[in-house]
RNA sequence: GCGGCGGUCGUCUAGCCUGGACUAGGACGCCGGCCUGCCACGCCGGAGAUCCCGGGUUCAAAUCCCGGCCGCCGCACCA
């Protein structure tokens, strides 16, 4: 019996939603295309996601785009150089793979973590490790790395990777849009783009690929006065916390955001925000909210930046809960590391109030005394002491009379501590970061397999009306002359009124209903022999399969309230 | 990557075990014509298949053998 997925394989297929890539050279493995109805869905999904996380706060939230190629450099400050390549080793006799240097520090005790595969080979065969399980022998070692390698320019060692995440785009980007927002916190950087992860087997057709379309935003805020977004406290989400699920939990629970808050399942109220427009978004997809919940990653599983992690998962028939976004807490990873790695300033500034007067203790000294007695090793000392403890030194003098620096003995006098007071408006931080991330095309499939139903053993592709790639369609009832001409003066009518419309006159009524209810068109509108005498249509909606009776001058007006608008067929009318 | 199963017109499939009359059959879909007054269900005709790819065995391979690719399921992996 074919189950739900294959259903939505088989229609993506047959009615051009996204089918494997290169396949008439046999196909390669996690790599799809879309077709024309697909790629239409995925640019509406995209819009909506644009309407739902950037235009509510379209301040504040801004859209930027950067290369899918990434140099080395960043990546291996982003921590995914080291994160996402694992030295694997595999028994020749029963397949097991493992990691070679967990399984050699398990052997010998050997700490061996950044040792080359040929080393770490070298020592299984010296230590005669064998597989752990059924005792056969080890092959090499291979570093498996999920990054997509490439080569920038001619020379070798240049090295560059297909981005597996966007976000490094827009951390590395932090101090030109703090800039451009005139150095005001929070904001967010928005990216929908391209990413690459070679994964080690893609199946799942288009939930594991390995190139997909990502969306997400790197939400910046001072983490001593994040500001509130516009939360509404009293929203429910479902959701299972770490807390919990560690306990043995298995369902999740529906709280208030508040409760959730209160109890610390989430960390962040930005973060609640987030996950809320999430589960937002994926309503308007269609997805009902029994259908999706969020769960905590447990420190484990989580990624290496994070310090809170939540998965958005929906209900799939045949892979039950599948992740379509995550909601990680980054906190200052990113940006850190990036400060430390390309050596660039890129602090937030937090100003005071009011600016501060502090009392500061500073080292003096008489440059005059030192210079005479020190000669060319003066400057040296001098040097010295600008980076030594004022409190250490005022301790020192007073205990003993004098300070050594750099092995020379200076006696109060030469040297003493001024306390002096100085304004400071503010200081420098790292700003923090949530991130909501969402797989777009895993949002496609989702959406297709909760909008695909089955009615008196059809298919229809119930999807929200304002998702249909194709809006209506328009049909003569037979293929008869005076009929056909009014039908396509009626296309014509919708076609300049903006919608997006199909014309089709061949075969029987129920066919075509059914042709296009399979792909989902939300509206049907049929000419027939009471459109010559009065000029009114029949409008068919997809899912109930009612029809109403419409004057041809009012269809523009009724269709846009159906699609648009979303309203039932019948109030559309009056 | 391992193991199991599979891959035949656009789709679903018959044929494979037991090699030859397979010029690869059917259904749906598609195209054309007729018919047709609202839900895929009438009639006639037509186009459409590298039998996943490569190699081998054989007089002869969709069919048997080997390798590869792709898909599904399980294991492993999943930053």
């Amino acid at each position: 019996m074919a189950d739900k997925a294959s259903k939505v394989a088989d229609l993506a297929q047959r009615r051009g939603f996204y089918w494997p890539a290169w396949e008439i050279y046999g196909g390669v493995a996690g790599f799809y295309d879309l077709g024309p109805l697909g790629k239409e869905l995925k640019n509406k999904i995209i819009e909506l996601w644009k309407e739902t996380l950037m235009k509510p706060l379209q301040r504040i939230i801004l859209e930027l785009e950067t290369p899918i190629i990434t140099p080395y450099r960043v990546l291996e400050a982003s921590g995914h150089v080291q994160n996402f390549t694992d030295p694997i080793v595999e028994c020749t006799k029963c397949g097991r793979k493992y990691r070679a240097d967990h399984l050699i520090e398990e052997a010998t005790g050997l700490k061996v973590e950044g040792l080359s595969p040929e080393d770490l080979t070298k020592i299984i065969k010296e230590n005669n490790i064998r597989c752990p399980v059924c005792g056969g022998e080890l092959s090499e070692v291979k570093k498996f790395l999920l990054l997509f390698q490439t080569q920038i320019g001619p020379y070798e060692g240049d090295k560059g990777f297909i981005r597996p995440e966007t976000a490094q785009g827009a951390f590395v980007n932090f101090k030109r849009v703090y800039q451009f927002m005139r150095e005001k916190l929070p904001f967010g950087i928005a990216q929908i783009g391209r990413v690459g992860r070679n994964e080690i087997s893609p199946r799942q057709g288009l939930l594991r690929l390995r190139e997909f379309t990502i969306a997400e935003i790197e939400f910046f805020f001072d983490p001593l006065n994040p500001g509130k977004p516009p939360l509404d406290y009293e929203a429910k989400i479902r959701l299972l916390p770490w807390e919990l699920a560690k306990e043995g939990q298995k369902e999740p629970v529906e709280v208030t955001i508040k409760e959730a808050l209160d109890k610390g399942w989430i960390i962040n109220e930005w973060m609640a925000y987030w996950m809320l427009k999430a589960k937002e978004l994926l309503n308007k997809l269609g997805i009902k909210d029994e259908d999706q919940f969020f769960e905590e990653k447990s420190p484990e599983e989580r990624a290496h930046y994070s310090s809170q992690t939540y998965d958005q998962l929906v209900r799939t028939e045949r892979y039950g809960w599948m992740e379509v976004s995550g909601h990680a807490y980054r906190g200052d990873y990113d940006v850190s590391r990036h400060i430390k790695f390309s050596g660039k300033d890129l602090y937030a500034f937090r100003k005071y109030k009011e600016p501060k007067k502090v009392k500061v203790k500073v080292v003096r000294w008489n440059a005059r005394e030192l210079g005479i007695r020190f000669k060319s090793k003066a400057k040296k000392i001098m040097e010295a002491l600008k980076n030594v403890d004022p409190e250490l030194v005022e301790k020192e003098l007073l205990e003993k009379g004098y300070v050594e620096v750099e092995g020379e003995k200076l006696e109060k006098g030469i040297v003493w501590v001024e306390e002096r007071e100085e304004t400071v408006s503010g200081e420098r931080f790292v700003p923090h970061v949530v991130e909501p991330s969402f797989g777009v095309e895993r949002l496609l499939y989702v959406t297709l397999e909760h909008a695909l139903k089955e009615k008196d053993g059809r298919l229809v592709l119930s999807l929200p009306r304002y998702l249909a790639p194709i809006e209506a369609v328009v049909l003569p009832l037979v293929e008869e002359d005076e009929i056909v001409k009014k039908a396509k003066e009626v296309w014509e009518l919708l076609a300049k009124s903006g919608f997006r419309v199909e014309y089709d006159e061949k075969g029987s009524i129920g066919r075509r209903y059914a042709r296009f209810d399979e792909i989902g068109v939300p509206a049907a509108v049929t000419i027939d022999f009471q459109t010559l005498q009065d000029d009114t249509v029949t409008v068919r909606d997809r899912d109930s399969w009612e029809q109403v009776r419409v004057k041809i001058e009012d269809l523009p007006k009724v269709l846009r309230r159906f699609i648009k608008e979303n309203k039932p067929l019948e109030e559309c009318v009056t």
